[in-house]
DNA sequence: CTGAAAGCGCTTACAG
DNA sequence: CTGAAAGCGCTTACAG
């Protein structure tokens, strides 16, 4: 069926020019008159023609392409993200192909590979779920920034949230109304839950305050943060008075576990989660939350990324994003205080 | 950067072997002596190399790709169908690129380009947000299967759900609890809210009852469900005993502004969903709903395309699956009554 | 603006 | 398995 598509030859017939033209034409060139371009322009819409992208990037060697490796895609974080980032891609005139692996790491690989195939111009990372030095063999051919933990390498840039500054302001939150078993459920083994677990830990020990258990949900879902509560609240740990939960959608299991036990949000105990997604805005859950800097963060990962596309620049850039506290109802001094 | 990666003339000469060979073993092709491919992936990985997807693509007229075009990386909905539709192409060994237009119908025709442009085998639209008819002419050349409302076209494959069905779950469900003041609030002049809200009608005049004013949330948004009731709650318009919101997002806008007034849902006023997201299990929700089949739909997406690209079949393919209803917490017999 | 040439990294088809 | 050739649909660089 491909063998049966217009070619620039056919435009150039068509029109009675050369294929040059047509190829200047096509890649809004300055240098063609706005007759012949006029001209060539109906020619292709003619018939039809609609320039082969694989056959002028094999050429051209570039394919103003990005692609964007996503991790899932029913988490709404990253829809977030993806909104500042496609935003700024399209601003510079760049095609984006997105990829996602459904969480699975084979799938993952693959999803990446596809990616390298189609020889885009660079790649952005959001979340990978597997360690980054994998990748870094190819960011040596080929600009990388990933949303993630800044990494010792030149290789790969990274842009990422400021995860000390969200536990800080957490706990800060809820020791300041008294708390303090406060319990981390954290997202599993991916290492944007691992570094999250991290800051946790650290910054209650600032504060001279035991970590406790760790207590997983093992992912970032729904179903992962109700696993987690029907755990705890069947083991023998004394009941934390605050959880702060790794996500919006791990809360938000939480809170809907709780609502089958005679356990009270923020009477009986406090929530807070991360990402302040659409769900943590709702009345009905009026979650307290992180806010990250999600737009920002999309952007700022094209910008860099073409930056080192255009520049060459060897040295890795690290950028982390502040984020901010947002205080809704699922926060409350402790009871029994 | 690009012009520095290695070649199959690099694995070549690495292992010692014809250029010929590597690509039968980059091929998978079964008449390679299990030495000699050894031989070859071992060169391939020492120096790091790995197949250019785009010029296998343009010598060989096929890339084994699909190109997947979503409406709106925000709705969940979407990620559930992708769902299917990933694994479904994984499967069959296909790669799959997904583009978006972020609802913006300027990048949405870019989105669809790219794709086109990457010369993927065939295209699946998800809910695109303008006419098929203009892709019509792409489809001629290019397999093309939408998620969408059945066509007369031979050259565009549908997959859909059945909204005639949807409706009539609804609207029997209310009337069999004793409602018949049932409102729409739509999606929208997307095809999708138009097909909806035709089906609506319908199955109301179907019951001799009266489908009321129009309201819309013009979008499928929460916000757009809460602009909806602020409207709905100013007007002079007696209000309905029951809402048939377009989608669960809809719904959830509506709830929460209602939840900021003294009306109770289901006591004072009955309000059904769409979609069965996560949101609607919630029990602070217990949205009523519909479950459309959504991994189904993804599959069977997947399959018809498939089938259209290896089989060249000429005659279109419309398939429609029924969905069922989920009765929650949202829905009730009326007060007055 | 035209025209002719070389090349991008592969596949395809074929003779050996 | 090798080797040489042609071709995919473009871009690039150049002489005119």
């Amino acid at each position: 069926m491909g063998s049966s598509l217009p070619t620039m030859e056919d435009v150039a017939n068509r029109a009675g020019v050369s294929r040059a033209l047509v190829s200047l034409v096509m890649r809004d060139s300055p240098k063609v008159s706005d007759g012949s371009r006029a001209a060539v322009l109906a020619a292709a819409s003619a018939i039809g023609y609609r320039p082969n992208l694989i056959a002028r990037n094999l050429a051209s060697h570039r394919t103003m392409t990005i692609g964007v490796f996503l991790d899932d895609l029913h988490n709404p974080y990253y829809a977030e993200i993806a909104d500042g980032l496609l935003a700024t891609a399209y601003g510079h005139g760049y095609h984006t192909l997105i990829t996602t692996g459904r969480r699975h790491p084979n799938e993952q690989q693959r999803a990446i590979e596809t990616l390298f195939g189609m020889q885009t111009d660079g790649l952005i990372l959001l979340s990978p779920r597997f360690p980054l030095t994998i990748i870094e063999s190819l960011a040596v051919n080929l600009p990388v920034v990933a949303v993630a933990e800044p990494l010792k390498s030149d290789h790969i840039d990274t842009v990422s949230n400021d995860e000390r500054v969200g536990a800080r302001l957490i706990i800060d939150h809820l020791v300041g109304l008294g708390h303090r078993r406060i319990l981390h459920i954290d997202g599993g083994e991916g290492p944007a839950a691992t570094m999250r677990l991290r800051a946790f830990r650290r910054v209650m020990k600032m504060h001279g305050l035991d970590p406790g258990p760790r207590i997983s949900a093992e992912e970032f879902t729904e179903a992962g943060g109700e696993r987690a509560t029907d755990r705890l609240l069947k083991s023998a740990e004394p009941m934390p008075s605050a959880i702060f939960a790794a996500n919006d959608l791990i809360a938000a299991g939480v809170l809907d576990r709780l609502d089958d036990t005679k356990i009270r949000v923020p009477r009986d105990l406090s929530l807070v989660g991360y990402d302040n997604t659409a769900l943590a805005t709702m009345r009905r859950m009026s979650l307290t939350t992180i806010d990250q800097q999600r737009v920002a963060i999309g952007s700022l990962a094209v910008e860099t990324l073409i930056d080192r596309i255009t520049t060459g620049r060897p040295a890795g850039q690290h950028h982390v994003l502040a984020p901010s506290l947002v205080v809704r109802k699922t926060t409350a001094a402790p009871r029994s205080k």
